[in-house]
RNA sequence: GGGCGCGUAGCUCAGCGGGAGAGCACUACGUUGACAUCGUAGGGGUCGCUGGUUCAAUCCCAGCCGCGCCCACCA
């Protein structure tokens, strides 16, 4: 026997366990099933699980539970990311507890360290991935910084330099002076910041009393100025083009060049040029050959190259200090307010510089145009497709990508030096001192570059290292190209357009037919989810209290399309309660000894009952299965949701009971194995979002029963069951138990009272249908006998139903006069209806331009409105005439 | 500066060319043994504003107003 409530905790661990021992998410199992195949987007091995991950996984495991039942062959390939900076951070931070930097340890000995930490700690998130019921083929989970991973990442790396789409350069980066190191474009976010414009006044030499006047918000840098640049065009500076300029405090003379990038509306026209610190001013110099004088040394201080009394200083207490020396000369002209974008390094939090260093990277131009084409030619769609413009934006535009890291923890670029500079790229060590020999005619002492890989470089393989690629493994052959890539918009050019390149450059093939973009995760009031904000939900909090698919659930409920989740734990409790419902028509079920039957044909069910509800949850189910399928899965809960509730608790069951508890053992039975067979059916479609109660109830509704419900069909709609002249009366039956209930309810009848049902102008159908329905009638609608009406007795409430009226005789219950005011605003709402209808149907420009069946519907609802309109003017004179 | 999204019941949101919907909240009544984590009934909306297209617009188009987000080199 059921308890009386679900308890989530008792049985989620239980049920996972089982699931996962027995192999049920294990890919293979059906070979002759087309692959189905979902890369999880690897969770960082630092993470633990947030409301961004229940919300993306959800949707996944929904995707694979529901293609698994479907018959394919589903493969849900898990794993994590090695996550270079933030896990390197990580340990450091651990670490400086005990005094001690990663220089202290020396390079193996803080891999080693880091090694030691991610075998420890590293399996936090998909310990909580398997609470949430993520069915991921755990057998196949891999690692960014597995052997056979890290493999494919040398081979990536080695065959794109040989292709020349990896080149070593000296360009300005983005340079994190905490970190110290690169990061790429994307890990740099602005900030707005107020700050300030300095307007400084170079003098020009040879020409005593004249200066260019130059705008900065960066004083500190103009001790790297190596020109000054004006418009060509701008007449105000045209006999200065050629002249020099010295730069103060530096005396250094550095020309008056015109070049376009020189904007005459703004500043004062005439921008200084600093080529090693600003990346505009790095293309003006490379245009115009000049020299690069780099002020700043890894931590943002000032370097050798500025005069004595700045060097060592912080930039910006060298800023202070120019200003005044600048005031001091003299040559500081005025000094503006200034709303400013300041880059700063989304890891470590400070203010990113712009830092002419050696680095490698990646001309991801070259790799973006076959996967831009792809996007175009819809081999890959991103649903919603507006995503789409994102993804073009970014990827015709796209920059040369810095891939090196001048960090420890992550995959150590294969490419070793020889004593004269000369690079050897290739997969081993080994065969970098065999084409060093080659090169050079001798063996030679190489040194490896320090420096790692852009941990998105890794990610960027995952749809096929994770199959084993570069060897050729049958896993490769079946499962890639993958199915869909479920992920926020916020990695779109991190790892979903890197993964497109590099999929197609390496596989020929794109990774994925469709991207799927979900929503974000917000806090109730719609503000982002952070630490520093306070107002994070902890979605394992919310499994404790309410259970993990009561979770689930609402996230699915919320994930429409196109807009944000708002969460809070009330929605979940809502669920939650859900579930109960869920769980206590199961309990009604058993009370009632509706059993499965494996004998059980639904298309031999004689009762109207039992052939209505098998068809509705069959249609229940294609509502959710064309959810699933479009990716609208908030569509797919709320079918479910109201099936449940709507259609099986409230009516279905309600409707049984008597039923159930009669002494027609025929229709006993019929309705016993019915509704075993529709809760049977419930449950398998509700699996995808709610594994665990569905499986439970599966396991518990159907003893010894020898599939679980993980590995059991979905029900497919057989369109024979659906039987529309069921549908039709059932719908009548609701209609007037509604009606009844209504009317009741208005006129205050108590609902313990047990009042007659008369009826007049009743068709023979309708006679037929009372008296099929008479038990279901009595007691839902508290009925207690259904005759025709000879005479209308005093004090009757009246209401119509399609051809008939009914009355409930409820003399000194009601009040005359209120209930006559009751049938006129009836009629009145009515008669608005069938005003409305008549002007359409009046309309030439309707009659003659709306699609034939359009104008039937509206001629025929006109006549029904008419049709009751008429009923209820009967009924007002009946009740005037018994007055 | 460019781009995207959103403004529908008190709240959170579905719907998106032909009859305004759900959940929660609210009000009234209620235990007829699956469920009070419940049942029955009810109130509540000029579908942001203004034009246009159409026989017909909450839905399509344009403009405006108000929110939010992404990208961008503005000295």
């Amino acid at each position: 026997m059921l308890d009386k409530t679900y308890r989530p905790g008792e049985v989620e661990g239980r049920h996972y366990a089982r699931w996962e021992a027995d192999g049920a998410f294990a890919c293979g199992q059906r070979p002759d099933g087309a692959p189905y195949t979902i890369v999880i987007p690897p969770p960082n091995v630092t993470g633990s699980l947030h409301m961004g991950h229940a919300l993306n996984n959800t949707l996944q495991d929904i995707l694979i539970r529901y293609h698994r039942m479907r018959g394919r062959d589903a493969l849900w390939q898990p794993g994590t990311d090695h996550a270079g900076i933030a896990t390197q951070m990580v340990v450091e931070r651990q670490m400086e507890k005990e005094g001690l930097t990663r220089h202290d340890l020396g390079r193996d000995a803080f891999i080693e360290r880091v090694w030691r930490w991610k075998d420890e700690s590293g399996g936090t998130i998909t310990g909580q991935l398997r609470r949430l019921g993520a069915s991921c083929d755990w057998s196949r989970e891999r690692f960014t910084m597995d052997d056979g991973l890290s493999a494919a990442v040398r081979k990536v790396f080695v065959d794109l330099y040989k292709q020349g789409l990896i080149y070593r350069d000296q360009r300005l980066v983005n340079w994190d002076p905490l970190l110290h190191t690169a990061i790429s474009d994307l890990e740099v976010e602005q900030r707005e910041v107020q700050g300030h414009m300095w307007y400084f006044k170079y003098p020009v030499e040879g020409r005593p009393g004249t200066f260019v006047t130059v705008g900065t918000t960066r004083p500190e840098t103009m001790l790297g100025d190596t020109a000054v640049a004006v418009h060509p065009d701008d007449d105000r500076y045209k006999d200065l083009v050629g002249a020099t300029c010295i730069l103060p405090i530096q005396d250094r003379p550095i020309p008056i060049i015109a070049d376009e990038y020189a904007d005459p509306e703004k500043g004062t026209g005439a921008v200084k040029i600093t080529p090693a610190h600003d990346f505009n001013d790095f293309e003006v110099g490379r245009r115009h050959d000049l020299e690069m004088v780099n002020v700043l040394d890894r931590d943002a201080r000032m370097n050798d190259n500025v005069p004595d009394h700045y060097r060592g200083l912080d930039r910006y207490e060298c800023r202070d200090a120019l200003v005044k020396e600048m005031e001091g000369l003299g040559l500081l002209e005025r000094i503006d307010d200034n709303l400013m974008m300041v880059p700063y390094g989304d890891r470590s939090g400070v203010v990113i510089e712009p830092w002419l260093t050696d680095q490698w990277f990646v001309d991801a131009a070259t790799l973006a145009k076959p996967a831009i084409e792809a996007v175009e030619q819809g081999r890959t769609v991103f649903v919603p497709k507006h995503w789409e413009n994102t993804y073009y934006e970014w990827m015709r535009n796209i920059q040369p990508w810095c891939i090196s890291r001048q960090i420890w923890w992550g995959h150590q670029i294969p490419a070793w030096y020889g004593p004269d500079g000369t690079v050897f790229v290739e997969h081993t060590e080994e065969e970098a001192a065999a084409a060093a020999e080659r090169h050079y005619g001798e063996a030679a002492v190489l040194s490896r570059d320090g420096d790692v890989l852009d941990t998105w470089f890794s990610s960027a393989l995952w749809p096929f290292s994770t199959l084993g690629w570069p060897e050729k493994t049958a896993e490769v052959a079946r499962y890639y190209p993958t199915d869909v890539l479920v992920t926020a918009f916020d990695i779109i050019f991190f790892w979903v357009a890197r993964m497109m390149m590099m999929g197609l450059h390496f596989m020929g093939e794109v990774p994925f037919h469709t991207v799927y973009i979900h929503a974000l995760v917000r806090d109730e009031r719609g503000q982002k989810m952070s630490k520093s904000k306070g107002n994070i939900i902890d979605p394992l909090e919310l499994i404790d209290g309410y259970g993990a698919d009561a979770l689930r659930f609402t996230l699915t409920a919320f994930a429409a399309q196109g807009r944000d989740v708002k969460l809070s734990a009330g929605r979940v409790e809502g669920y939650r309660n859900f579930c109960t419902k869920l769980w206590n028509a199961a309990r009604y079920c058993e009370i009632n000894e509706c059993r499965p039957d494996p004998g059980f044909d639904p298309a031999a069910c004689r009762l109207t009952l039992n052939r209505w509800i098998v068809g509705k949850v069959l249609e229940a189910g294609e509502r959710a299965a064309k959810g699933i399928e479009s990716y609208r899965f908030n569509e797919a809960a709320a079918a479910l949701y109201q099936f449940t509730w709507g259609t099986f608790c409230d009516w279905h069951l309600e409707f049984a009971r008597p039923l159930l508890q009669g002494d027609d053992a025929a229709a006993r039975d019929e309705t016993r194995a019915a509704t075993a067979w529709v809760l049977d059916r419930l449950l398998a479609l509700l699996h995808p979002i709610m594994p665990f109660i569905t499986e439970e109830l599966w396991e518990h509704m159907g003893e010894g029963r020898e599939t679980p419900l993980i590995a059991a069909s979905w029900p497919v709609l057989d369109p024979a069951l659906i039987d529309p002249a069921a549908e039709s009366e059932m719908d009548w039956v609701v209609r007037l138990i509604s009606e009844v209930r209504a009317v009741r309810s208005e006129m205050n009848v108590p609902p313990s009272a047990h009042i007659p049902l008369l009826h007049r102008d009743a068709s023979a159908e309708t006679r037929a249908r009372l008296d099929r329905h008479r038990d279901a009638i009595a007691s839902l609608a508290r009925i207690s006998h259904v005759e025709p009406a000879d005479d209308v007795t005093r004090g009757a409430v009246q209401v119509v139903v399609d051809e008939a009226t009914y009355i409930l005789p409820l003399a000194d219950v009601i009040d005359v006069s209120a209930e006559k005011a009751r049938l006129e605003k009836e009629i009145a709402k009515l008669d608005g209806e069938i005003a409305r209808f008549d002007k359409k149907l009046a309309n030439r420009g309707f009659l003659e331009k709306a699609p034939p069946e359009v104008v039937e519907t509206e001629r025929e609802r006109r006549d029904e409105a008419a049709h009751a309109r008429a009923k209820l003017d009967d009924a007002v004179e009946r009740l005037s005439a018994a007055l």
